[in-house]
RNA sequence: GGAGGGGUUCCCGAGUGGCUAAAGGGAGCAGACUGUAAAUCUGCCGGCUGUCGCCUUCGUAGGUUCGAAUCCUACCCCCUCCA
């Protein structure tokens, strides 16, 4: 176990805030002298079981604390889930299935042993804890909080502010979450900025149950490939952990500029002084951006698919986006004899049933607009016909190809 | 039980009888440029349609009207206040 400073300034990486700091400090210098590690607690929700990058931030920490050899605990809140939670949300979260928390629980698994080190993780379901408390006991626990209390947390105090409804038991999701560092003797629980407030619950019920309280450590946010919104599968602007080498390398490409440091940062390994090497050549302009941002890319795709497969992802990329020239792989397009009138086939259509476009009019339209490419050339006339030649490549857009196959 | 506010195209959010497939922003797509699927600028951005136009959309169902997202009726949903 490395020294308590050089654990601090590892653990400090990245993170926004750390309550309390010092508290932090004691504890590790007490793991370091009893020789026993810290508890390290990470909740997670196991109602969406495909994880993106925006993810791993909050599991690379995990990842940190565990090579630095603390006891790492993953809590998956199938508790929760089944219970559904409304928090801040529209419409109330599904209720899960036993099978389905299951089912997600192994995918999730799956997904974070590609961060974290499964031999030295420790794998929890908190419905173990929660489920067989009796209602007195349930009161009891609420009984450790006030309403006032509740009400300091953001979204509580903004809905309450704005005359919105709060049902009470959104105010047990806090009480639950931190009754799992209770029942674990959490030393520090992670979180995203979104989850101070249930973090420092922890602490206050932990201190309530005569235990030593956690640390709470909060990580960013990450933004999306858009670099507006939050990364989310439902805003599409996402890298899955489980996404092919060129897909992670292109979309890594397509980051904007200002959000490279904050990837680096946060979602690789790329230690903390190389870190600073890389920030002080972009200011001083000694970096070009690009090639800092396809190291980026190359880092990311390393870790998740290994260097070779982040070679290949980025010769891939310089020849298709670099020097314009044809991907390795164009997927084959047969084209039937029942396509063809007089042997040819107008070319809105057959981008459509090459499911390079959706419709004929997109189709259309992308032609209009200059996107289209037949074998090199700039189609612009949508009324086109094509004659399709065996090997003939069709480019709609930068990034989607085909070659006929006619035969 | 009573009073009131609201449900608009992927998201946010304008729009109170025709000029509205519906402002603006975001996201998305394409082009130019480039340093990359960055930035910037330009264009597109409900669906279908070999481009004439057709169809569907403003909570749902009806109605008024030559014409409705806009007016009326009922209903559904969300929210607030009073009790």
């Amino acid at each position: 176990m490395p020294g308590v400073d050089e654990q601090l300034e590892i653990i400090k990486r990245g993170t926004v805030e750390i309550v309390p700091e010092d508290e932090l400090e004691e504890k590790l210098k007490r793991a370091m002298t009893t020789t026993k590690p810290l508890k390290i607690k990470l909740g997670l929700d196991p109602t969406a079981p495909d994880i993106h990058l925006g993810h791993t931030v909050v599991l690379q920490k995990m990842r940190q604390f565990q090579e630095l050899g603390h006891e790492v605990i993953i809590i998956l809140g199938d508790y929760t889930a089944r219970i559904g939670d409304p928090t801040g949300k529209s419409e109330t979260r599904k209720q899960l299935t036993e099978e389905q928390v299951q089912a997600n629980a192994r995918t999730y698994e799956k997904q974070i042993f590609k961060v974290l080190n499964p031999e030295r993780t420790r794998l929890v379901f908190n419905s173990q804890w929660l489920a067989p408390l009796d209602f007195a006991q349930v009161i009891q626990l609420a009984a450790k909080s006030t309403v006032a209390r509740m009400l300091e947390r953001d979204d509580f105090a903004r809905r309450f502010r704005e005359g919105l409804p709060i049902s009470i038991h959104e105010f047990f999701y806090p009480l639950m979450q931190g009754y799992d560092s209770v029942a674990l003797q959490a030393d520090v629980e992670l979180g995203g900025t979104d989850q101070k407030f249930n973090l420092l619950m922890g602490r206050t019920l932990q201190k309530e149950y005569g235990q030593e309280p956690q640390i709470a450590i909060m990580m960013p946010i990450l933004e999306g490939l858009d670099g507006v919104h939050k990364m989310s599968k439902s805003l599409g602007n996402y890298i899955g952990i489980d996404e092919p080498a060129r897909e992670m390398y292109g979309k890594t490409m397509s980051l904007p500029d200002e959000l490279m440091l904050r990837y680096f940062e946060l979602v690789t390994p790329v230690p903390l002084d190389e870190l600073r090497r890389i920030a002080d050549g972009l200011a001083s302009g000694e970096l070009h951006p690009r090639d800092v941002k396809m190291r980026l890319a190359r880092e990311i795709v390393s870790f998740y698919h290994g260097p070779e497969a982040a070679g290949e992802a980025e010769a891939e990329f310089k020849r298709v986006f670099q020097q314009h020239d044809l991907p390795g792989e164009i997927p084959g397009f047969r084209v039937t004899a029942e396509m063809l009138a007089d042997g040819h086939i107008w070319l809105p259509r057959l981008l459509q049933q090459a499911g390079l476009v959706a419709s004929t009019s997109e189709g259309r339209r992308m032609i209009q607009q200059g996107g289209v490419k037949v074998d090199g050339e700039k189609v612009i006339d949508p009324a086109s016909l094509l004659s399709p030649v065996d090997g003939m490549v069709i480019r709609a857009g930068k990034r989607k190809f085909i070659r006929l196959i006619c035969s």
